[in-house]
DNA sequence: TTTTGTGCAAAGTATTTGCAGCGAA
DNA sequence: TTCGCTGCAAATACTTTGCACAAAA
């Protein structure tokens, strides 16, 4: 089977891009790190690692064009700075987030939960969805367990 | 009746906060432009018009105060900019967007359409929701509708 | 050789912070 | 007088850009 890199270099190809080891080696971070969330600074220190001589502007023109190409989703969690997310194959919507307001935590949900509310969003304001973005912000189970766990203790 | 302006001074108060020339003059300029997702830069601007004295610092830290006090909700939609948003009085969460790819224009959903959505995601998550984010990108009904009358001119 | 991509440094934006002065309590 | 608030300027943080050079087609 062909790995997923071939597959992203295919994309890059068709849109007439090449995988420079530099875009290589950042596409292989954001797949080392997939659930991370990570930001452009955080992707540039992992292939710093890999590939010391990479600069930070070349990461950035990377992310960009990935992002481009919808290899991977630029998302925003009100922090000041941009995350990337690398988009699931085949998936026609972006992931949703849970973003946990005690310990930052940020858990994904594969699932797409908002079929009927699109065909909603369609009809009646006659608007055609080509993409989302839906984060809650609240508290995740393991803050809650802990919570519960200290109101024992007393 | 009691104004809007007179409650939110309470709610300052509440919290230990004076209404000052300067604070009162940026929710003036909030509540004149309800619906029209105004950047830090933009309200600096408006209010100038009428207080010129007032620094852009100060503006910051008003909107900022006012997030925390829940008067206004931050958003971001994906331009490097911070947008503000007055929540509607007594709005248990905050309202949906539909931003435009084609114009830009940003319209708002008052009504709440997770309700289902997030009873699942407390329920099978195990995550309590305090505060939501929903954004559609796509083409507004203005675009599409001129996207229609061009393809008839032809 | 033409085009595409890169690293570095500089420039841009957006936002925050330090600080001296001001004004209300 | 005290303390919260403000304006200004400086500092910071993130991202983009210009440019000379390198690599690939």
């Amino acid at each position: 089977m062909e790995s997923r890199i071939e597959r992203i270099k295919k994309q890059l190809h068709n849109a007439n891009y090449k995988l420079t080891p530099q875009r290589e080696a950042t596409v292989r971070v954001l797949l080392e790190h997939e659930e991370a969330h990570l930001s452009a600074e955080d992707v540039y220190l992992l292939v710093k690692e890999k590939a010391p001589e990479i600069g930070l502007a070349t990461v950035y023109r990377t992310l960009e064009l990935l992002t481009e190409l919808k290899v991977v989703d630029k998302i925003n969690f009100g922090d000041g700075v941009s995350r990337f997310d690398l988009r699931q194959e085949g998936a026609a919507h972006f992931h949703h987030h849970l973003v946990c307001i005690e310990c930052g935590a940020v858990d994904e949900i594969q699932e797409d939960l908002l079929g009927d509310v699109e065909q909603i969003v369609e009809d009646r304001w006659n608007f055609q969805i080509k993409d989302h973005r839906l984060t809650f912000h609240g508290i995740c189970w393991r803050c809650s367990g802990e919570a519960a766990e200290d109101a024992e203790r007393t």
